[in-house]
DNA sequence: GACGCTTTTGTTAGCGCTAACATTACCATC
DNA sequence: GATGGTAATGTTAGCGCTAACAAAAGCGTC
């Protein structure tokens, strides 16, 4: 028990026992088993993570930003992916409930109904739930870190048509669960062609996503090119930027191009790929501060806050989206 | 226990019982509690996995290549960074240990002490340790998977050498503990100065990776361009191979370039930039098929292999490092 | 319908820890 | 040196599950 005590707070065994304890622990190489800690206290220090991939840039950057504000408050992180499969999502909130875990952050507001049900149960049981990576001010059951997409979609077309470009496409993603990617084309079409523009919107195939992106443009030069061509990753953008200058197509001045992401490549072409700037290490971030601020209203008795914390994208304007109404 | 028996083998009751089991399982939103599972029988399906940085792209692959092939086998993945800290390695080495893992997965083979003595004694107690990333025949206490950087390093040499280049520089990772990164510089070096080449090594600011790339090129400007420059990653390459377009310097004519790594960039870009194929996600595959065959020889009472599986890397050679001796 | 066999369900104890309470050691004060 | 108070340590029970064993139910056979 003492030795336990001590584990936990040192300052509250004597000076002489601490020693001696310390020196039992380095002897045996004692680990404390902290499913038994977890039993015991029902406390247990893991945070379970669900994203759609791992190897996404965007996402693996979130979950930087959470690991280096909870690891050093001895908090762990249990991860999963999804592959952008509500089904799988569904099964990784399952599995991970089961640990206890002090948290639960999942990407997006799109789960399943049993999904739905299992975060609302861990929620009312004290377990902060978080939905990060979209925002929508109509949702209240989960606290979200993230930004509307549809105001994304809404503000591409807006920076399009501000450059003075009247004959636009979108490339999309082409994976079908991906909701979020979808919600800005649907925004932008919608936008664009509010005001009176010509607006398509094109899938990219779905392999390595420079290459989508250089096959998108491909697809389009056959189809005939728009004046402006928006994308759902600058991933997309940067594999169709180079497309162009293969294809000696002058980008803007024949083709103007907005990505989204703010990827270090898009800084780093020549003349620069327009985009949206998201911070994904940010949403990290954003994330763990939130989770931190609600254990310590849930330690002292309170209700932790149900706000919404809005992550706000910018347009990064760069060359490539330059159109004729634009200041030189 | 007719319903814990149901959990993890429904075949193990009868149907009239299975179905009530399963009605009332519906019913009050039942969830196993896990950590009392583990305590109870020993068993923990969570497989501790701890890597230098979370957002950098190759070790996002190759969680997400463990992740792949883990999670349908029921495994959880408990993640941790050590930001290329060993001291930080320790420390979440014995955090995760408190979770007795069905295994642990470490990046390289370069530990503290007191980091070695715990994963021994995991190993000891029948938990398969792996080191990834990293070979060295000479090292046995730890089954590895990955290549040797050494070497990689002389790979990467003998190839400029055989282009005909006599004039190299090396831009090496600024990250004093990316053991792995000097590794390969150290050989690069030796194997070109070896066969009487001129080399210099320079380290890339620790910045983003292509912002340092084109920061290294243009230092390298100043001090006088070599004939030939090898990075220690693709991301390192594409921005020096921007920058060198900018400052109209002809890759490969009057700079021959080397990446690391077969970045989807370095095949988009124009001409390609010649590089060495390592396959991050191949490397998380093969550790979870390891695992998966330890823990079915434990299971059998059999000892698991202890030999290393090495991921071969292979020279891409692309337009970048094209020199006079190579076939047009 | 008593017998042995298999299938199915139930009982008991304990995994390693911690909350809550109980006890003991220590120290100052009168 | 008896008293009261605090600091330090010890005791007990139980967290929710499963291994191991125990009991009961089902079923075919003579």
């Amino acid at each position: 028990m003492t030795v336990s005590r001590y584990l936990r707070n040192p300052q509250r065994v004597a000076g002489v026992t601490a020693q001696r304890i310390a020196a039992a622990l380095a002897l045996t190489g004692y680990t404390p088993n902290k499913h038994a800690g977890m039993l015991a206290s029902g406390r247990s220090s893991v945070v379970a993570v669900i994203i759609p991939n791992i190897a996404t840039a965007t996402f693996a950057e979130t979950v930087q930003g959470l690991s280096d504000l909870l690891q050093p408050r001895g908090m762990e992180l249990l991860l999963a992916s999804t592959n952008y499969s509500l089904e799988r999502e569904e099964e990784q909130i399952r599995a991970v409930l089961g640990w206890s875990p002090s948290a639960l952050v999942v990407t997006g507001r799109r789960h399943s109904d049993a999904a739905l049900t299992m975060m609302r149960q861990a929620q009312s049981d004290g377990v902060p739930v978080l939905e990060m990576w979209d925002h929508d001010p109509q949702d209240h059951d989960f606290v979200q870190v993230g930004f509307s997409h549809r105001a994304v979609g809404a503000m591409m077309a807006e920076h399009m048509l501000q450059q003075g470009h009247r004959d636009l496409a979108y490339v999309d993603s082409g994976v079908g669960e991906d909701f979020r990617a979808h919600e800005r084309a649907r925004a932008f079409v919608e936008a664009s062609s509010r005001s009176g523009a010509r607006v398509r919107v094109f899938d990219a195939p779905r392999i390595e996503p420079m290459a989508a992106g250089r096959a998108a443009f491909a697809a389009l030069q056959k189809a005939g090119l728009p004046r402006a061509l928006a994308f759902a990753s600058d991933n997309f953008a940067a594999g169709a930027y180079l497309g162009a200058i293969e294809a000696r197509i002058d980008v803007p001045g024949e083709l103007a191009m907005l990505g989204f992401g703010d990827f270090p490549i898009s800084r780093q072409l020549p003349g620069g790929i327009s985009t949206v700037s998201v911070s994904p290490y940010e949403i990290g971030q954003v994330c763990a501060r939130h989770l931190m601020a609600a254990w310590a209203a849930l330690r002292a008795g309170r209700t932790p806050s149900r706000r919404h914390r809005i992550v706000s994208p910018r347009i990064v304007a760069r060359q490539s989206s330059r159109g004729q109404l634009s200041p030189p």
